[in-house]
RNA sequence: GUCGCUGUGGCGAAAUGGCAGACGCAUUGGACUUAAAAUCCAAGGACCUUUGAUCGGGUCGUGUGGGUUCGACUCCCACCAGCGACACCA
């Protein structure tokens, strides 16, 4: 118990008060909670408590906006949560930061022409200012931002470890660089050749390869970064170019990520968006024998593999499909088709993927020239080039199955090449099997197969399983798997990022030599550089090129280096930022190995629905690396994930559908709207709030004119957590005529200061009142636990409605309702408190227990039904019996009279809910 | 196109097999007041019916259509609408 006091020097002394005065309370307390550190976390869980609590919200990026309305929804919810599990006694682990690296905040340097250091502290500052404002208990003494040098000198660390580690495909591990087994072979060309080797296999590494450039950000994005060939942020254009770039290798963890998700609290929603992006299918690898007429000597393999999920319609395989930048095109295209095949895969090789997949989306292709042998009928098939076909899926290679896929289908029929049928649908009708089985519609279900020999009249499963097997024996095919997840692109060519710590041997010539090796950890962090020009200039050489030879240039153990000049993606910091709240201060490691035991995994993760993939796959990713290398002591860092509903606003459609902005419109005496310049009659929707539409609610302008503790309540009154909802200032006023409310009912309005109201009287309650208080404490804290804020609320209501009407209020009944408000209003809360007469916060004072004793009712009123129907209420005693019950009901005047002459067939007697007596007539 | 979420009074919503609309907003009426504001009390799904007026009684009602059940906002099937995500991944 933490007694407080108030510091001398608060300029928000307690002045009298006679009227509930958000503006005065809220500051005064918001000092007391910071000068007390009312809500410092100790550095390990209260032994003697009942156990740990780690909530964690998703950290905003500081943007220069400031606080959104649909900030403080989840940071409210998990504030209520935390307080109120501090108060049955658990230690919480609640803190707060900033994700504060990456383009927005660059993009806002850039405009407002200032550092981004700058910017960003000052966006941090005014962040912080709002929240708080809104009196969240934070331990604020554990907040850290992403930015800070001693906070990304560890991001830096564990990309050394990615950089460290390999996956052991056997052992399904990442396990240190050093255990990599090295094959004879390469061993015996030198250390070089090793190291090589070693960088092949490593989780961080350099690959050449086709990414998205965006000309207009003047860097690459991660695939998840780029929305219909358009970048994410910005909506610029995004090519396809190859460059040299960090990947992380996340796909050898693509299994577990998938599987593990088993494991996890988590809506089936979300589950599925991270299953779906992970994107698992298996199927078989199949080979197909080349015939070129360029003959096939020097061809090495022999043979085009393609990957397919339907290995059971192998015998409907009529032409094969290579990706443009499939390597064997080249090599199989005969000579009188080169010049149109060549011409192909060039023009495709410069389409984005947008360009791939816009306009009429007619699919294109060109025949090679070449065939292959279908293994399982001995046939050769036709070779194709075509887009429609991803080079970075599967084998880039796939065959062709038209009466059993639409794309193929559809290419089929462009092309008029053949359509087979092998699979026979189950239920279809006449008219539908006779156009499936003319190759005029395609059947992608599953079925049974026919036109395949040995499959034949097996089910798509068996048929599956047997097709694997055949070409197994024939050495042709075996089963295999494929992830939609591709590996991570890493880097991106801006400033305001964290360098990586890596560093280019260069060659005698001062030119990188392509050995590369970490910075010694001991010499983290690499901090950034200052730099005169930091824009981008729309070439793909990262800004960072630009820094002194001093910054640039490192010699190490007699050796000249130059330093890596990318930075990492905005996601790098927030993979981890949750490990660092556990030990913010800990110099000696990213985290402290016995507290992080102590307080993972996170309990509740709050946060919006659009992190869904992007975020929490990365940071589960380093998580799972983290855990296999023995830094952490859990497989998953988030066991349940909530996900708070989009806040919309109130926006007008004019008759066209087009948005008008909210100043442009007045709602007449009978609450039509109409647009003030035309007259014409609007109709109300909701949409996003955004600055065109003028329709933003600003957090700051609402915490004044009603109040933080008004605006908490209102955002968790306003509907369910995860539903989606629009804003009503009038609801806003109502949530804070409730809290006027609960301050007349303990405190006196009329008297000059504040003191408690002459109807709060130190006396015992009646049983009335009893049942009361006790059903209304069951009922908080059921919903409470359950973060169903809303309604918890409404039963608070519901006793202030009861008490108001009372003349004469039992203190202890008032200090019940002061508690059990207190997380979701704590400002007004501690106040009331104070006023009770108790000196010190109730933070930590013990959540009210429901007594079952005390919410035992004698009787109470039960609906008859008459074949369903409610024809009236008995008032029965409680825990009376089905046949007492079913007597009683009987016997009431209307139910009896409603029997006449009726026999009864069955009386359902559910003891305490209902009585239903199902008749006919006689 | 595929997947997901959501459809309940004038509005935000509650009830997840057992009295539909708790609670709040807006509305209406009353009390207090010289008056207004504030406050307090009360009414209220729609329609029909009984009555001098009440009390009362009935029919319909949770997007639409069907089904399961003694009983469905709730479970199942089909469809419609709105919102969101993904989109040639073989």
């Amino acid at each position: 118990m933490r007694v407080g006091f108030l510091p001398r020097d608060n300029p928000y002394q307690v002045r009298q008060m006679p009227r509930y005065n958000p503006a005065e309370i809220e500051p005064k307390w918001q000092a007391y909670w910071e000068h007390n550190k009312t809500f410092r976390c100790p550095e390990f869980p209260d032994p003697a408590g009942k156990g740990k609590l780690y909530v964690l919200d998703m950290f905003p990026y500081p943007s220069g906006a400031g606080l959104h309305v649909g900030h403080p929804e989840g940071y409210t919810a998990t504030d209520i949560y935390c307080r109120y599990w501090r108060m049955q006694g658990k230690t919480v682990l609640h803190p707060m930061g900033y994700d504060a690296f990456g383009l927005p905040a660059e993009e806002y340097a850039i405009r407002t022409n200032t550092p981004p250091r700058q910017s960003t502290e000052a966006n941090i500052a005014n962040f912080t200012r709002q929240l708080k404002m809104l009196g969240f208990s934070y331990d604020w003494d554990r907040c850290l931002s992403t930015t800070d040098v001693e906070y990304f000198r560890w991001t830096q660390w564990i990309f050394l470890v990615l950089f460290d580690t390999w996956y052991d495909v056997q052992g399904q591990r990442g396990r240190p660089i050093s255990e990599l087994p090295i094959p004879e072979a390469i061993a015996s060309k030198g250390p070089e050749a090793v190291a090589i080797y070693r960088d092949g296999f490593r989780l961080a590494y350099q690959d050449e390869a086709l990414v998205n450039w965006c000309p207009g950000l003047g860097t690459v994005l991660a695939n998840e970064e780029v929305i219909d060939g358009r970048s994410e942020r910005g909506d610029h254009p995004v090519q396809r170019i190859p460059l040299k770039q960090w990947m992380l290798r996340i796909t050898s963890y693509a299994d577990r990520l998938l599987a593990d998700l088993d494991s996890l609290d988590w809506s089936t929603g979300i589950k599925k968006l991270q299953a779906d992006w992970i994107g698992k299918s298996t199927g078989a690898e199949v080979d197909f024998p080349v015939v070129s007429s360029q003959g096939t000597e020097g061809l090495n393999p022999k043979a085009i593999r393609v990957y397919t999920t339907r290995p059971d319609t192998l015998y409907g395989a009529t032409y094969l499909v290579l990706a443009p930048e499939h390597p064997i095109v080249s090599k199989i295209t005969s000579a009188e088709r080169s010049a149109e095949v060549q011409e192909y895969c060039q023009a495709a090789s410069f389409k984005s993927d947008r360009d791939r997949t816009e306009g009429d989306k007619q699919k294109t292709g060109v025949f090679t020239g070449a065939y292959a042998i279908n293994p399982l009928t001995q046939e050769p098939v036709a070779v194709w080039v075509a887009d429609y076909v991803l080079g970075n899926y599967g084998t880039g290679a796939i065959m062709a199955v038209p009466a059993h896929d639409v794309r193929d289908h559809e290419f089929a029929v462009k092309y008029q090449l053949p359509i087979v049928q092998v699979v026979e649908p189950l239920d279809a009708t006449a008219e539908e099997l006779a156009e499936i089985r003319s190759g005029r519609v395609c059947f992608a279900g599953e079925g049974i197969a026919v036109g395949s020999r040995q499959l034949n009249g097996l089910r798509t499963k068996q048929a599956k399983a047997l097709a694997i097997e055949e070409l197994s024996k024939l050495g042709l095919g075996r089963e295999a798997i494929n992830y939609k997840l591709r590996d991570w692109l890493f880097s991106r060519q801006r400033f305001w990022g964290e360098p990586f710590p890596i560093l280019h041997e260069l060659g005698p010539d001062g030119q990188p030599n392509g050995q590369i090796r970490a910075v010694p950890m001991e010499d983290l962090p690499v901090d950034l550089p200052y730099l005169e020009d930091y824009k981008p200039h729309g070439r793909p050489e990262p800004p960072l090129g630009k820094a002194d030879a001093s910054w640039l240039y490192v010699e190490l153990d007699g050796k000249r280096y130059r330093r890596e000049t990318n930075t990492m993606p905005q996601w790098a910091g927030s993979c981890w930022y949750y490990l660092r709240f556990i030990s913010p201060g800990c110099s000696s490691a990213f985290v402290d190995r016995q507290q992080e035991a102590a307080w993972m995994p996170v309990d509740l993760y709050i946060g919006g629905a659009e992190h869904a993939v992007l975020h929490l796959l990365y940071a589960r990713f380093w998580h799972k690396v983290l855990y296999d290398r023995g830094y952490v002591s859990q497989p998953e860092p988030f066991q349940k994930l909530v996900n708070q509903g989009m806040i919309l606003s109130y926006a007008f459609k004019d008759q066209r559908g087009a948005l008008v902005s909210v100043d442009l419109v007045q709602e007449d005496a009978e609450g039509v709207a109409k647009h003030v310049q035309t007259g014409e009659t609007l109709q109300r929707i909701v949409a996003k709030m955004s600055k065109a539409l003028k329709n933003v609610v600003d957090p700051e302008g609402v915490v004044k004119e009603y109040g933080a503790d008004a605006l908490r309540l209102y955002e968790m009154f306003m509907g369910p957590l995860e539903a989606t909802k629009p804003w009503s200032m009038q609801g806003v006023n109502g949530v804070r005529n409730f809290l006027d409310r609960v301050w007349r009912l303990i405190v006196d309005s009329k008297a000059e200061e504040s003191r408690l109201s002459e109807a709060v009287q130190d006396i015992a309650t009646s049983s009335q009142q009893d049942l009361v208080v006790h059903s209304t404490i069951a009922a908080v804290t059921q919903d409470v636990e359950n973060l169903s804020f809303n309604t918890a609320i409404a039963r608070m209501m519901e006793f202030v409605n009861h008490f108001t009407k009372e003349s004469v209020r039992p203190k202890s009944a008032m200090e019940t309702l002061t508690l059990l408000l207190a997380p979701f209003a704590p400002h007004v809360s501690e106040e009331l408190w104070r006023i009770l007469g108790n000196p010190e916060s109730l933070a930590y004072a013990p959540w009210p227990k429901a007594d079952p004793e005390k919410m035992k009712i004698a009787s109470l009123e039960v609906p008859v039904q008459v074949n369903g129907k409610v024809r009236t209420k008995v008032v029965m005693p409680v825990g009376i019996g089905s046949e007492e019950a079913e007597r009683l009901a009987k016997s009431h005047p209307r139910i009896s009279e409603l029997l006449e002459g009726q026999t009864v067939i069955k009386a359902v007697v559910v003891p305490g809910k209902m009585v239903n007596f199902v008749i006919k007539p006689a």
